[in-house]
Parts: C-alpha cells; structure tokens; sequence
DNA sequence: CCAGACGTTGTT
DNA sequence: GTCTGG
DNA sequence: CCAGACGTTGTT
DNA sequence: GTCTGG
C-alpha cells in the first residue's frame, strides 16, 4: 500500500498551504512518485517548519549500507513508535508529506491490479504522516530519507485495499510537527482517515510504469470487466534500439 | 560474552 | 545504535 | 508500489 | 522465485 503517489502542488501554492517563512528547495512536480526518488516533505528547521528534498525509502542511521533490505517506504502507524529502525525517527524527526493524492492497486483474483487514485473529496491536498532519517557521516555525504506511516484502511478504501496512509489534517499538523509532543499525544494521531474524505476511481495502468509520469495518469479510467486481460503499453525511451 | 537482526506489503 | 538469541 | 533483470568471456 | 531500480 501506500507506494505511489502524485504531488503536483507548484512550489509557491506549497508555501502557502504550509505558512513556510524561508526559501523552498526545487522539485520536480510528479504525477507518478516512487521510491528511491527525491520527494518535498515538510519537517521543523531551525526556525519553524521548512520543505526539504529527500528520498524516498528510509534507511535507518545503523544500516551498512545504503543499498539491500534496508529500504523502508511504509511504516506501521501501529508498532512504528517501539521498532527499532523507526523508533528514533518517530520520537524526533516526524514530518509531513504533500499529496494531490495516492495510488492503490487492488487486487481481482484473476488478471491484473486495478490501480486507483485515492483523494480528497474535497478536492484539496492531502497529508500524510512520515518519519525522516539520516544516513551517513554528519560532515558530508549524508543522505536523507523518508517512510510513510500506515493504518488500516477504512471504509471508503476497504474494498480497494486493507491499508492507506495516515491522513493528518491541517489542525494537527503542528502537533505531529512540534518536537514537544508528547507520545501518547502523537499515537492518537495515527488513525485511519474520518469517513467521507476520500474517495477512489480507478485509473489506467501506464501508472504501473514509473516511466510514465504525465497529467493523463489522474485520468478516471473504464475498471476492466472482471478476469478480463487489458494490454500494458509498453513505456519506450527514445533512443531504445532493438537487438535481436 | 558475541552474532545477528532490525521492515512492509501481499499472498498462500 | 540497541535488542534478542544462543 | 510495479517493472525488469537475473551472466560470462573476450574484444574493442 | 527474488532482487534491484525507479
């Protein structure tokens, strides 16, 4: 769950829906976002909240390496706050992540996932919690990295999907922010979304491909009849060449 | 004491 | 880094 | 999350 | 089947 999503939110409308004072890093806007990739999240700076680039999949600080098994894209809203590779995160480095909306791909017993794009009804941005990290020597060449908290789904995804990403609306986005919450106080916050704001319909397939990334993905698509197969087209590069 | 794990998802 | 298992 | 690769040798 | 890359 939760492993795509688009934000397409231009940089100035960010800093107004997050009352950012200082300068804002440039990003690229995406309507296809996926791990591994440099993504704007919000976090607390020096002085207030700030938007910072980091990539998507969190590596916990103890890892060897940045490579292998230590790519977490999801955290269990749930355990997040007592495991080991997210504990240090969710006590001092929580953030937010801006989305117009995510994908979720449900599944049909036979034939392929039908991906969906999940928003708000209200048609405005949505936020999910997340934790950051940092991996690497403090001098240098540390990188920055991110996971998406999750809860169970509620109904309005249910049939989609038994998990989405935690919701926080803009009156608890201090709360989560603000490195003086207490515990407690930050799990009641972690619940699923309230029933009504979201809503799905399913979308085509090119968002499969993270090679496609393009305002035609958001596109309200036919769902395929049950079982049936529905042909994938295949994303190509320019200056592909066919060896055979 | 040291070695090894440390996570989520979905699917069966 | 910190905890669990042996 | 899904898509795509998954290998070696020698030669340029 | 499983891992890596986006």
């Amino acid at each position: 769950m939760c492993g795509r999503y688009a934000i397409t939110l231009p940089p100035e409308a960010m800093r107004q829906l997050f009352a950012i004072r200082g300068g804002i890093p440039a990003f690229a806007l995406r309507f296809n976002a996926a791990p591994t990739m440099d993504l704007p999240v919000v976090r607390m700076g020096d002085v207030g909240r700030e938007i910072a680039l980091l990539r998507w999949g969190l590596v916990p600080s103890w890892a060897k390496s940045l490579d292998g098994g230590s790519l977490l894209i999801n955290a269990r809203s749930e355990t997040a706050a007592e495991k080991p590779s997210f504990r240090g995160a969710f006590a001092r480095r929580r953030a937010l992540v801006p989305a117009n909306g995510f994908y979720e791909w449900q599944a049909r017993g036979k034939g392929p996932k039908v991906p969906h794009f999940v928003h708000r009804r209200d048609g405005a941005p949505m936020v999910f919690a997340a934790l950051w990290e940092r991996w690497g020597p403090p001098e240098g060449g540390a990188i920055e990295t991110f996971a998406i908290l999750t809860s169970e789904a509620n109904s309005d995804i249910a049939a989609i999907h038994h998990r989405m990403p935690v919701i926080l609306p803009p009156e608890q986005w201090d709360l989560w922010l603000s490195p003086s919450t207490a515990l407690g106080a930050l799990e009641a916050l972690l619940t699923p979304a309230p029933l009504g704001l979201v809503s799905a319909y399913p979308v085509s397939l090119r968002v499969n491909s993270v090679a496609n990334d393009d305002p035609a993905l958001l596109a309200p698509a036919e769902a395929p009849p049950e079982g049936e197969a529905q042909a994938v087209p295949a994303p190509r590069r320019p200056g592909q060449l066919d060896l055979f």
